[in-house]
Formats: structure tokens, C-alpha cells, sequence
DNA sequence: GCAATTTCGTTAGCTATGCTAATTAATTCG
DNA sequence: CGAATTAATTAGCATAGCTAACGAAATTGC
């Protein structure tokens, strides 16, 4: 691979991205639910209960923004306030079980349709893109 | 590759691209540029002058959304509206020279990043991302 | 050729997501 | 005990998305 070919990959991966994250947002629709409050609701769900601060760092807003949405999560029913016994200026929030069956029955939609998109790979493409993300991945991470 | 790793891939895949998105647009801020307006300003500058409707199918959104974007391109002096002479009702917009630096030295940074990250890659890895990007740019294409 | 329709863009107004600054309440530390 | 820190909320601002409704221009059809 000549060095030329670097740059226009980092452009192509870029453009790839948004389109790949464009195509999973339909389906996160379906689910009635925004990326932004899906991705709280699934911090709660696979996480467990979580402060504030702490989903607001996981989900890499402040808190007032993350407060908002645990707001409309907690309104349609799918997540809860709790009190912290141990600490009275501090929440606790859980997923509720409408939440978590929600939030379980849209990722299995959204597994089921990117699985889909993938089985027109052949196993070597298939192979290429899991090096590929995990290649990503460390570079992310090292580079944090 | 197992079938059970397909799943699998697709949760790594929307993870890492999402995690990706956010890293370029730290960058992407530095051009002072919020994404959707250098994402159209983009358009104007590698596809040329467009109407108001084609750059808004273009990025995906609906005209008065685009409108906006355009007002700002413009209130920052990087794009003009032009009369189309041959239909008054349509725009042409124009990224004007000062946009066209603006978009030409962002895009340049974003590339010297990326081309950064990417470096710490080894061949294989690299020529794994290659194939990896070009077979999903396939796989959207096909089910769009 | 003129009336009806369609198209292009804008305006108005709503919702959602992000931010910072300031406030309140509780905890910790000196 | 009082001061500083921490947790969350409130208030207010900017951006970006949408739909609905409108005016002006172009096109269609009779």
C-alpha cells in the first residue's frame, strides 16, 4: 500500500462513517426513541443504575444535557430516579423493565438489520472489516 | 469467520464509527465550522454551485434546514446566493473564495490528523480498513 | 392564452440536543 | 463548626432537525 493511499482512505472512512451511522439511525427510530436517549437507555440496561455524572461522563455530555434526557426517559416510563441512601445529593438511575424490553427489542431489530447488510459480505470482506474495527479501535483508544 | 460473529461485528461497527465521528469532530471545530454547515459548504466547494433543493437532498435534510445552513454559510461571508437568470424562483449557492480557503484548510488539517492516526497501522491493518471501507461502501449503496 | 397545478424557496413555530453560568443542597475537610 | 467541594438542577442561549403554510414563478392542460 503506497503512502499516497492514506489520505484518501482516512477520507473515505470518514465519509463511510456517516453514512454507516445515517442508516443505523432509522432504525433506532423505530424504537420511538432518539440516538441520543437509545444510547443513555442502553448505558442503564447494560450497565446497571448509574448516577448522574457517571452516565453523563459514559455518554461524554455534561450534565445538564444528560439530565434532560434521563428526564424524557423517565416520562415515557423507561427509566427511574432513585435516591441514594448513602449520599442524599445523588441519584440513582435505573432502566425500568419497559425500559430495558424496549431497549432490548430495538437492538435486536437494529442486530438483525446490520447482520442482514453484512451477510452480502463474502468471508473475506467479512474477515477485512473485523480486522478493520478492531484496528480502529486500538487507535482510538491510544491516541485518546 | 463463524455466523455468530456477525452480530457481533455490527454492535463493534456502530461503536467504533461513532466513536470515530466524535474524534474528527474535535478537528472539524477548529475550523470554527459546525459539522452540518462545513458538510454543505463541502458540497459547494468539490460539487460547485447548487440550488437550494439539490444541496439539501444532497445532505439529507429538508429545505428550510438547508436554508438555514445557508444563511449562516452566508453571514460568515463563505457562500452567496445567487439569481438563477433562467428560473427566479431557484438560488444558485456559491461557496465564495473565502470559503473555499476556510473548507480547503479544515479538510487539510482533518486529513494531517487522520493520516496520523492511521500511520500507527501496520500494512495489513491498513490494507484490512481499504477493503473493509470499499465493501461497506458497497453494502449501503446496495440497500439504499 | 389563461386557469389550475406544481415547484422553489422562505417564514413561522415546534422539538431536541448541546453548552455555560448560577443556584441549592449535601458532604468533606481543616 | 465553618469553608471548600461535589451532585444535581434551573435558566438561558445556539444549533439543527421537522412540518405547515405562504408567495412567487414556471409548467400543464384545456
Amino acid at each position: 500500500m503506497s503512502k499516497d493511499a492514506l489520505p484518501d482512505l482516512a477520507q473515505q472512512l470518514h465519509s463511510v462513517a456517516i453514512h454507516l451511522l445515517r442508516r443505523l439511525r432509522r432504525t433506532d427510530d423505530r424504537m420511538g426513541l432518539s440516538g441520543p436517549r437509545a444510547s443513555a437507555l442502553s448505558v442503564l440496561v447494560f450497565g446497571g443504575p448509574a448516577s448522574l455524572a457517571q452516565l453523563a461522563k459514559a455518554e461524554q455530555v455534561k450534565p445538564p444535557t444528560m439530565a434532560r434526557l434521563v428526564d424524557a426517559l423517565e416520562a415515557a416510563g423507561l427509566a427511574r430516579r432513585e435516591t441514594d441512601k448513602s449520599d442524599l445529593r445523588a441519584v440513582r438511575i435505573r432502566a425500568t423493565p419497559k425500559g430495558r424490553k424496549l431497549l432490548l427489542e430495538g437492538r435486536a431489530r437494529r442486530l438483525r438489520q446490520l447482520t442482514q447488510l453484512l451477510e452480502a459480505a463474502t468471508a473475506p470482506e467479512r474477515a477485512a472489516m473485523t480486522t478493520a474495527v478492531s484496528t480502529l479501535r486500538r487507535l482510538l483508544k491510544q491516541s485518546d
